[in-house]
DNA sequence: GTATAATAGTTTCATATGTAACTAATTGCA
DNA sequence: TGCAATTAGTTACATATGAAACTATTATAC
C-alpha cells in the first residue's frame, strides 16, 4: 500500500479547498448581515421555497435538525423569518421569510452567485460539467460506504 | 442574473459532499483512537515529517494555530507526541511522534487510504486527474479572490 | 546598542456544534 | 378504540471553534 501523504490525499484536498471557498463566501453574509452559515442556508432555502418545515429545511440544507432549530430561533429573533403552526399536524410549523428576510435574501443571493461565477470562470466549460458529475459520483459512493 | 438554487450552487455541493466524506473517514480515527479531526491531521503530518514546529503543522494541515495548539496539547497528554524545545530559537518547539504515536499513525493511515481508494474507485482514471486539476484551479482562484 | 516591529505560541472569551435525552403530537395496528 | 412505535422539534450537556489579547523571544531599523 502506498504511503499516506496529506497533501495528495483526496479527502484532505477536498476539505481544504472547500473550506477556503466557504470562508470566502461566508464573508458575504457574515459581514453584511451578521448571519451564521447555518442561518444563511436556512434563509437560502426559504427564499427558494416558502412554507418549509424545520425538517424539510434540515434535509434541503444537509444540516442537523438541532442546527436548524438554533438557526431558525435566531432568524425569528431578528425578524428574518416567521413561524406558523400547521393546521393539519400539531408537531410541525411552517417557516416563511418576512419582508426583512426577503430583503436580506435579495441582497446576499446575488453576491453569492457572483462568487460562484468568479470561481467557475477559472474552469473550462468541460471542467464544470466534470466537477458536477464527479461530485455526484462521490456522493453516491460515500452513501454506499456509510451503510 | 440567474436565481440562486442551493442544490445546484457549486460551493454548497462541494461543502455537502466534502463533509460527508470527512465524516465517514473521521470515524476511522475517532472510533479507533478517540482522536479529533484536528489531532488526526497533526498526527498525519508528523507521521510524514518529523520535527515540525507548531506553525509548520498549522500551515501543512491548513488549520488555525489555536486549533493546533490544542490538538498538540491533547496529543502530548495522551502520549502520542513529544515536544522538544529548539536550540536555536527560543520561541519554537519541535514535535515528534512517540512510539505510541507512530503505532497510532501506522494503524489509521492504511484505513484512511482504504477509504480514499474506495472513493476513487467510483471515478474513472480520467476523472481522478480532472478532479485534482479542478481543485487546484479552484484553489488558485479562491486565493486571488481573497486578496 | 537600543527601541520597535514581527513571530511563535498560549490563554481567554464568546459562540458553534453534535449526541443524547426529552416533550408533544401523530401514525400503525391489534 | 387504545397502546406501542414514529416523527417533529427542543433542551441539556460536553466539546470544538476562531478572534483577539497576551507573553516570550527574535529580527529589524536607526
Amino acid at each position: 500500500m502506498k504511503n499516506l501523504r496529506l497533501a495528495t490525499f483526496l479527502p484532505y484536498q477536498l476539505s481544504v479547498t472547500t473550506n477556503k471557498i466557504s470562508d470566502l463566501i461566508g464573508r458575504a453574509y457574515v459581514d453584511i448581515l451578521s448571519l451564521s452559515r447555518a442561518q444563511w442556508r436556512v434563509l437560502a432555502v426559504l427564499g427558494e421555497e416558502a412554507g418549509l418545515t424545520s425538517s424539510q429545511v434540515a434535509a434541503k440544507t444537509a444540516q442537523d435538525k438541532v442546527t436548524v432549530t438554533r438557526a431558525v430561533k435566531g432568524l425569528i429573533a431578528d425578524g428574518h423569518v416567521r413561524r406558523q403552526a400547521s393546521q393539519s399536524d400539531g408537531r410541525v410549523a411552517h417557516l416563511n421569510l418576512t419582508a426583512k428576510g426577503r430583503r436580506a435574501y435579495d441582497q446576499v443571493a446575488p453576491a453569492a452567485l457572483q462568487y460562484e461565477k468568479a470561481l467557475l470562470s477559472a474552469l473550462t466549460q468541460s471542467e464544470r460539467k466534470q466537477l458536477t458529475q464527479i461530485l455526484s459520483k462521490l456522493d453516491t459512493a460515500v452513501a454506499h460506504m456509510s451503510s
